[in-house]
DNA sequence: CAACTAACGAAACTGGAGTCCCTTTATGAG
DNA sequence: CTCATAAAGGGACTCCAGTTTCGTTAGTTG
């Protein structure tokens, strides 16, 4: 199914729909969808998405979506692709305990948000059931955190922290439990619980835990 | 829709099906179709689970399924009521760290196995759709903590751990970084995983994070 | 500014998930 | 053991998500 890369003879223009002609109808469909697909995620969750729904509210044939984006999943994983390229901006405080926490607020306060965070819960829903979509994600999340990890690689080198200590494992470890709480809790995610999850990153960082 | 509780006048047996006469066939049929869907959960996901598939594979009525549990969401939310219900038996070593790498080792060679990985991807996957599965998911998550949470408390009286520490957010931090690798990386779930999530949990402990 | 064609859109079609209704089974009470 | 009925089973029916087809629109190229 779908348009698939053939053995050999087949060096022609022949990509997925909207890669070949990128112009402004074909861009703007793409805006169209993916943002009433934000929308309708982050309002009725993953399982609950249609396809032909998200075409009716963006005002875009239903063929034309299917077409491009295929499944549910497929939808996801571009839409996380679209995700990925908005780069937030990240602040620098001159300490590690205030840069953690300053990660910690900003991913607290995107999860806190009911739209943002229904988002999130639906994104990574959808991942568990697609591989494409998985992968998505997991590129999504290693961009964010390789985007935070200078904050850690700085704090190693005023020697707040030890030496080899992998700072990949330390921006993970400020998220991790605010992820934990919105997903298996319906405990509120409010500030004390940012601060928490940087201090505790802090605290075992300094450890020598992530060494 | 579903068999409410109605305001008055209802005081004689009417409950959900299987609740009146949970004699012999009706629990076989649960027991069947909850393993089934079990089954199912673990290979296709959340979101390729149909009833009308599970009542083929678990050789039971498709109308059975339908009308005991309704929906995939509620036939999880079942699923997990199921699974708060097999206890498992918590080790004790007699040190903090001991217990919490017990801990860590039992929830990442949980997360590790394919099919019990997969399966909890799955149930909190659904959870993110469904409000009464998100409360089942929330419930059967506050059982695991509280079986685990005397570890700290002991740890507290023995003074491992300072006073008015927290016994939940402490075993809760055990787990948040095994369950944030499951979701958002591909990274495998190694044993020096489980082990660092333990390390960081008793490291921010003792430095005071959980008071 | 044509001509070409990639991509979109409208509408008919289809298969299977979910519903409904009636029949059969077997549980639990007397 | 017998009876009343809770619950399961079977199968026809409905409805809509997803597919297919074909005509239309609008980027792109020379």
């Amino acid at each position: 199914m779908s348009p698939e890369v053939n053995d050999a003879a087949n060096d022609d223009t022949c990509g997925d729909p909207g890669t070949v002609r990128p112009g402004g109808r074909t861009a703007r469909v793409r805006a169209a969808v993916l943002r009433t697909a934000g929308d309708a995620l982050a309002e009725h969750g993953f399982a609950r998405l249609d396809l032909a729904d998200v075409a009716r509210r963006a005002d875009v044939g239903k063929s034309t979506v299917y077409r491009r984006w295929g499944t549910v999943a497929g939808l996801v994983a571009d839409l996380l692709t679209d995700m990925a390229e908005q780069s937030l901006p990240r602040t620098e405080t001159g300490s590690l305990l205030g840069d953690l926490r300053a990660n910690a607020e900003l991913v607290r306060s995107t999860l806190a948000d009911p739209r943002q965070g229904a988002l999130f819960k639906a994104v990574i829903a959808a991942a568990t059931t697609d591989a494409r979509t998985a992968e998505s994600l997991h590129r999504f999340y290693e961009i964010r955190v390789a985007e935070w990890a200078p904050c850690v690689e700085h704090a190693v080198l005023r020697g707040e922290l030890p030496k080899g200590t992998d700072p990949y494992e330390v921006i993970r470890a400020v998220s991790a439990p605010l992820y934990y709480r919105l997903l298996t809790s319906d405990a509120p995610l409010d500030e004390a619980a940012g601060a928490r999850a940087a201090e505790a990153a802090a605290a075992a960082a300094k450890a020598g835990v992530y060494t």
